[in-house]
DNA sequence: CACTGTGAATACCTTCACAGCA
DNA sequence: TGCTGTGAAGGTATTCACAGTG
């Protein structure tokens, strides 16, 4: 079964979110040196128990060789052709506060394939700036990013109150992905795919745990 | 049945991680002035369903009336007590890099009650440094900042070959609660809790879907 | 009477355990 | 023999649908 054939079928969306997990520990690995690894290995680099691994894995046909393991070189290439890192995908990030800022000297994304083609704001006494080497340009640039430059990812990194408008922007001018640092709950229509990252959400959750950590100590100290 | 009661017999992790927007939508109707909301509206407010919802809301206890719905500023306190947030959990920064950066200019930390108590480099050159108006101290503080100040939650903001470390030095020092920005795995003993966020696994998962959705288009168009 | 709270049904995810193969 | 790939089992999360109630 080829992966563009798994992908057709649907791979979990739980297995999706650990796919780059494991492609992170396989490039450590082929930079190591290391050619070939188990599943308990691998599992073991990533986090994740072997079982699980297997079974995610297998969403995306079969690599492995029994006996053996995995070939690192042919389980990477496999596991970026499913995830569509075959071709690229190229990124704007919309609103130059602190965050986006920060977002646009970020090398991660270029380390990992993402080509940041943008900056972009509504405020017209932004626009024009250079940051991070590059020129700040209008959001009213869009459908021509989208048209001329193939932009398909959207980053959403403005104040809670512009985030809807900045997605309906980008939605509006084709972009189907779009990656929210806003506090907000964006509406699209169902074809968009959002992944939300919210700083404070993750805050109160550990709140959460140290708080049930405290409890439990009390009780049982 | 009390919050604290609830928390001990265990609320699900997946309700626990949807509790924080429940409590930004109820802070969004308490600012204009509504009193009371039902779970449709609320859910719709936050981007879930309503069953899911009232369910989630049935692990802390029986807050709403049947007929007309929740008390906004009661619901607000039950969800904010369930999450801890009536005591405050002091934060430290770790990595002083264009992300560390950001996130110590951030303000939404201290909007949700998350006060930034240090800024923290192990490297003595950053260390003295002023950055969003607080001095820049070195990771050997961590045990005074725990003892003294009450830190409890550590950001991991450093490259990925220094995140273990880093994690590691918080952890001796006593906290209990890491919030990582690098992408690597940490190891841990069992009693700490981390939570990751990796911006380029999720343009990964949005490049999935993107290719996802090329693939169902190229079939049926 | 409208809305909550919740058992029952369903869907999804993870772990187990072993058959099957190099 | 040693490891993968996978059915089956066990858990967890979500949705349904309605009894219960202010």
């Amino acid at each position: 079964m080829s992966a563009a054939a798994a992908t057709r079928r649907g791979v979990p969306e739980a297995s999706v979110a650990r796919l780059p997990g494991y492609l992170r520990a396989l490039t450590a690995l082929a930079a190591d040196g290391t050619l070939s690894v188990s599943s308990e290995e691998l599992a073991s680099a990533a986090g994740v128990s072997s079982a699980m691994l297997r079974k995610d894995l297998s969403h995306l046909g079969s690599y492995g060789v029994r006996g053996v393991g995995y070939d690192v070189d042919r389980l990477s290439s496999e596991i970026a052709a499913a995830l569509g890192l075959t071709q690229d995908w190229p990124v704007a990030i919309v609103g130059m506060g602190n965050l986006g800022r920060a977002l646009a000297a970020y090398r991660g994304f270029a380390e990992r394939g993402f080509r940041v083609i943008a900056l972009l704001d509504r405020d017209e006494r932004v626009v024009g700036e250079v940051v991070a080497g590059t020129r700040v340009r209008s959001t009213a640039d869009l459908p021509a990013l989208v048209e001329d430059d193939g932009l398909a990812i959207g980053v959403i990194a403005t104040p809670p109150e512009g985030a809807q408008e900045a997605c309906d922007e980008l939605v509006d001018a084709g972009v189907r992905s779009v990656l929210n640092f806003a506090p907000v709950v964006l509406s699209v229509p169902d074809e968009v795919v959002v992944r939300k990252v919210d700083l404070s959400t993750e805050l109160q959750i550990l709140a959460f745990h140290g708080q049930r950590l405290a409890v439990a100590e009390a009780v049982a100290p």
